[in-house]
DNA sequence: TATTTTAGCGTAAAATACACGCATAGTATG
DNA sequence: CATACTATGCGTGTATTTTACGCTAAAATA
């Protein structure tokens, strides 16, 4: 008997601004889910790997350029699809959302950052999919140092504590995070001060790429 | 244009034994690769889950039943295997080899535990995804009890402890480990001696199904 | 009975995590 | 221009965890 199933490529982008975690969903232009909201994706072609694939169907459908994306997890089963037997390779990246802008085409019909705590109704089994995204997420920053990706170029260290009480739904001690943080050593601090209002101006940060990439690549475990 | 990927699954089972962690591999009955090792695995029937896939073609292959095989990763370069395009998503289980007798057949001619240090020559990019899942086997043990699924039922702590070393490739100091694992309360220990050959005869333990799997969702985080 | 072998307990030192006080450098206000 | 206010950033003591390692116990073997 021949095999019919067919392959597609899902990609969960996270994006961080001013204490907000949100994700890139598009509304479908066609049926099934036609007008329902969804993660951007689609078929991969004969001759291209996945993660062209999935780099192209972002690009096509939202605009958005991202250099890594992760794979996350295959979702196979075989009632996920109303159509036929589709199998999706999903995958997971994260990004500045002030750095791109957003704008839909081919399949979508809209392009739009959603507040991950106030998520519309998804197609297919795209809720599955973001809460295992959301989950994978939580569990990098303890593992793996975030915000690179996710921060400006230069920022204020408050930025970076804000950031992490987000993505952790708790406060944290300012001061220890600090001292453990600056230990790490992937940080540079500038000889510019940024003030936003009323208090102390603060220092402004940038991330040392190199001993930032090279201590997730060791893939440091730290405790926040 | 019509999309052409077929999909399969493979399944990398490691066994532990005296010392050695093994992984279980077949020789091809069929081209491509004919005669050569191969990790146990291959195409998705219409409407089967891929775990039911992966659980099938394990059965059929290697006559190995294992009810709980992990997602590892799927490997999706276009040029991976010679025929056609195939996507494969591999699973990744653990087992006692002594809990199964493997006997081949359907696509395999003959199966066997490889030590994983001395392995052969592997068909497609079998070599790829075995080093994946070692990798991924090397940090699981650093998060997640291990041992449940790889040792007998009752065992002396000195066998627990024998995995360990075997899987970290370092030697790790007996009395800070016994005292780290019996503090996650995961080991009852028995009433019964065990003695092999020479010197004081060990204590019994074995898992409590209950917290060991408890542990396991939570994902403990343990540094040996 | 002495020796060898493996099991298993305890304790001190070092490292790390945690809690929290307070000076500092700006802005806002009367 | 003094005073309050706000947020930054440094330091220090204490609890907890990790690490190192000495030593006794129980059995097999010589």
């Amino acid at each position: 008997m021949q095999q019919s199933i067919q392959l597609s490529v899902d990609a969960v982008v996270f994006g961080y601004e001013s204490g907000v975690i949100s994700v890139l969903l598009i509304k479908r232009k066609y049926d099934p889910f036609k007008g329902k909201w969804a993660i951007p994706g689609g078929f991969v072609l004969n001759n291209e790997s996945l993660e062209e694939a999935v780099a192209r169907e972002l690009r096509e459908e939202t605009g958005i350029e991202i250099n890594y994306l992760e794979q996350l997890y295959t979702f196979g089963e075989p009632k996920r699809d109303p159509r036929s037997r589709v199998v999706s390779v999903a995958y997971f990246g994260l990004i500045k959302p002030s750095a791109f802008k957003i704008f839909a085409s081919t399949d979508a019909e809209e392009v739009q950052w959603f507040n991950i705590e106030t998520l519309p109704e998804l197609s297919f089994d795209h809720s599955e999919i973001l809460r295992i995204a959301i989950a994978r997420l939580q569990a990098k920053i303890t593992y793996e140092p975030i915000g690179f990706e996710l921060l400006d170029v230069k920022f204020p260290f408050s930025d970076l504590e804000k950031l992490y009480t987000t993505l952790l739904g708790r406060p944290i001690d300012r001061r220890n995070f600090r001292k453990k943080i600056l230990s790490l050593n992937v940080l540079d601090e500038l000889d510019e001060k940024f003030s936003k209002g009323s208090g102390r101006p603060a220092n402004l940060f940038k991330f040392n790429n190199k001993r930032y990439f090279k201590l997730k690549e060791e893939g440091i475990i730290f405790d926040i």
